[in-house]
Order: C-alpha cells, then structure tokens, then sequence
DNA sequence: GGTTGCATGTAAATGGTTACATGATTGT
DNA sequence: ACAATCATGTAACCATTTACATGCAACC
C-alpha cells in the first residue's frame, strides 16, 4: 500500500474515531490540507474498503432527519498497516501545478491574464498562510504528542511564504518581459 | 482540455518538434521537471491521441537497428488548443507528497528511519537545486523569448531551496521530539 | 426563496501507472 | 557479461474525478 486515500484515512483515523465527512473537512482545513486532497467519492469507497479488509471498523449513529453517520475507528490491524506502509520509503512527490505551466507558457498568454492570475494565486496562498498559522497557534499549546505535525506545517508554511514572496518580487518583470514578446507573437 | 499529459506535450512542442521519447526526457531533467511528470505509457497514446485530433503531425523518420524515431510537431490546430487551455483559469495545484505524509506521523515511525529518508530528502533536493542551477545558467543567455522559463524555474529554486534550509533547521528538533514518545508508544 | 452546511453514497468515465514486449548500441 | 541509453508501443489494472441522487436545517 503505497499513499492513497486509503492510507490517508488510516492517517486521519489515528487522530481519533471519524466519519466520511469529517475526513474530508481535515483535508480541507486541518494541518495538512496542503499536501493530500480527496473528495467524497474517494473517501467513501476507501473507509467502506477499509472496513472490508477489517483495518477499520464502522459505528453507525442515527441521526433525525439526517442520514446516518457513521464513525469510523481504527483497529489494531489498522494501526499496523499504516505503520507499515510509512515505514516503506517514500515515493518523490507528484506536483501537477497547472499555474506553473500557464507561467512557464506566459509568453503565450495575454498579459492582463497573467497578471490576474497571478494576483488570484498570491491571495489564495494569502488566506492559506492565515489559516496554517491560524493552525499552528491552535497545536502549538499542548499537544506535542505528534512533533511532525508542528513540523509539517511549519514546511508548508515556509514554502507558501517563499512563493509569495517570489511571486510578488518577479510578477512585474515578468510582465514586463512578456509584454513585448506577446505584442510581437500576436502579428 | 484541463491539464493532462496531452497539454504536456502540446506545451512542449511549442519549443520545436520532438518524440516521445525526448519529451520525457524533458520532464525528467528540462526546466519544469519539479511541476509535472509523465511515463511513456502516458505520453505515446497522448501523441497518437494528439495526433489523431490534429493537433499534432507526426514524422516518422526510420532509423537503423532502433524502430523509427516518430517526430512530431504542432499544427496551427494544436497551437490554438494550448493557448486556449493557457487562458482557463487554473485549478489549484494538486501535490501528493509521501514524504510530508511520513514527517506527519513521524511519532509512529522509528525515529533512525526518519533521519534516513529526511538525509536522502535533502540530499535529493540537493541534486535538483544543482540541476536547476545548470539549466538556470543554460537559459539566461539569449533565450528570453520565453520569460517564463526563468520565472518557473527560479520559483522552484526557491521551493527547493527553502526546504532544504527548513528541514536541515529542525530535524534535529524533530528527531529529539519523537525521540520519546516513539519510545512510549513502543511499550 | 436561495445558499450553505450536514451527511451519505453510487456509477460511469477518465486518466494514469505498471508491467510487458522488442532489440541494437555503447560503455564498464 | 551486464547495465544503461535509445526508441516505441500495448494491455491490464488501478485510482480518482465527476456527476448524480437524496434531503433536512439554519441562515440571510
């Protein structure tokens, strides 16, 4: 089992029992929202598989006019198969960042483009920043329990702050040198 | 057309004709190595795809003792289908990072083994700083017909950079942190 | 009255990886 | 002798995304 969302919601689920939805709420807000992403229809195939393979097991809860939610734990077994597989070494990461590839092809986009686009990126890694740090005061106070997560975060953190950094220090060059060569393509 | 290794190609093409084989060299070790990465399984049906769409022609050119070197190129089809895909509003970088995934429940792993693959990490990291540096030097003469180049690659310098910087900072710290409670959880 | 949040799930389609198949050449 | 580089491709499998389906409660 190499890192799917499987494994992630082995992950999760040592943090404590957890439903579905719950699982996706971490990996939108929770402290690595940055690194891992999964939508419902992964999630929910991957705990029913979990469960078939007794790694965790499913506690369904009735709730009035909702449907039932269930809450998942891991079991013993689960707890070793995610040890297991985080002791197999790590596979380098996979970053598809369409951003870069419109940046890398900037010559080829209208400037104004470009220039929107990447202000929308630097606000977006703006309200990230907020919430990681948002984040890190919140695990900061106690729970020392997990170091890595303090850890992770921090990395994110210094990443994001180093790529808006550099977005806002090169945007305007990189307007400049592509609002000739644009003018020139577009003959 | 989101981005898929179809726009891959087609974004590369734009830099001159080229098979299959040398485009994944291109990922492998051309300036945006760091963003997107593709097998061959992936990119021969792309081009075939590619082609059969004409957004791209292929030449093939029979070589001896090897099968034929198929060169493609764009069309005027092809250049017009990446410019347009250029102008959507990119999604979200999507990451899938093993390693962080690891350093995140570093207190479930041995702490030797995460100083072994946080070393190789670095030492990996390295080698892309050295092999970005070369490309860096590579394309700031002449070559600012595509100012993005520069732009993506000096960006990725600075990811990369920073990392290294942050986990060389505190792994140590990291490391001390789950000295113990690795050592608890092992009761 | 419309949107957001809670809460689960399925089915189809897409997209990508992995493993296989072939084979000469060059370097260690 | 063995590995790596060049060079293409297919087929099976796997994982994930997307779209769909349902429905109440709370807020604006």
């Amino acid at each position: 089992m190499p890192m799917d969302v499987k494994t992630l919601c082995l992950g999760v689920l040592t943090r404590g029992p957890h439903s579905g939805y719950e699982i996706k709420k971490f990996c939108e807000e929770g402290p690595f929202a940055h690194f891992f992403d999964a939508g419902f229809g992964s999630i929910y195939p991957a705990l029913r598989k979990l469960a078939q393979d007794g790694l965790v097991v499913g506690d369904s809860r009735p709730q009035a006019s909702r449907p039932d939610k269930v809450v998942y734990r891991l079991t013993r077994e689960g707890e070793r198969a995610l040890t297991d597989s985080l002791c197999e070494p790590p596979a380098l990461d996979r970053i598809r960042s369409e951003f870069s590839f419109v940046l890398f092809f900037a010559h080829l986009v209208p400037p104004p483009l470009i220039r929107r686009i990447t202000d929308r990126r630097i606000a977006w890694y703006r309200s990230q920043i907020e919430r990681m740090e948002r984040c890190s005061q919140a695990h900061s106070d106690g729970n020392s329990r997990a170091p890595g997560v303090a850890f992770t975060l921090g990395w994110g953190l210094a990443i994001y702050r180093v790529s808006v950094q550099y977005l806002e220090d090169n945007r305007d060059d990189l307007l400049a040198a592509i609002e000739g060569s644009f003018a020139d393509a577009a003959d």
